[in-house]
DNA sequence: AAATATACATTGACAGGCGAAGTATTATGC
DNA sequence: GCATAATACTTCGCCTGTCAATGTATATTT
């Protein structure tokens, strides 16, 4: 992976959100979304998908269900409650005033 | 605390070694100033500021004297190496990136 | 028949952040 | 004069998120 770990780390809940926002989905295809839409240069973990996971639905910003596949591996599908909806704005909102903040504390000016 | 630590993690170094970069210090006085910074929305905790500076110097990003107070407590300096200058650019290049990806993952659109 | 892709799950280790507690000196308020 | 706050550094142990490794099972491709 090119991208830094450490950097990203604590993004995983907002990107998963992100995406159940748009619509149900299976870790698989998000982990295959997320690679997609970055070219390649990023994917989560599946240990680290599948712990987010856990811990979204423990903390009830995620449901879950199991597909009902007639073929195939057998998919568990996760849709996004109202609560998880409120605590996507609320991560984006913290990411905006990160953003701002990093930015500032690691610019080349203003020392 | 008003932003998220697991957010700024990972930048600890990067915010460290921007301010060396401007001339050297001392922990306290880094601290002070990336609170005064921020308005007092951020400062990094002692433990977590003196932790960095054992890994930065540990990996020669950083090296360390004690300043010649004749009052006061003893403080010990901080310099940023030539290594320590091309790993702060590589940083801050990363930080680019991730920044990016992380907008990109975490929109409400594209999905 | 073997290899690859799809799909989920668990375990154990690691690293960074941090609360808590401690040491020492100087400045300030009463 | 004395208590309190501010300055300044240090260490210990815990917590949490990430991830390598490994395992399970099915379907498709070669």
């Amino acid at each position: 992976m090119s991208i830094a770990s450490d950097i990203i780390r604590g993004h995983t809940d907002t990107i998963i959100l992100a995406r159940l926002a748009a619509g149900d989905s299976y870790g698989y295809e998000i982990n295959k979304a997320i690679e997609r839409k970055t070219g390649g240069r990023y994917e989560l973990k599946e240990a680290t998908l599948y712990t987010a996971f856990r811990r979204l639905e423990e903390s009830g910003c995620i449901t879950s269900y199991w597909g009902d596949e007639t073929t195939g591996a057998r998919r568990r599908y996760y849709a996004i409650t109202e609560a998880g909806r409120r605590t996507l704005q609320a991560l984006r909102s913290d990411w905006e005033d990160a953003r701002l903040l990093i930015d500032s504390l690691t610019a080349a000016e203003g020392y």
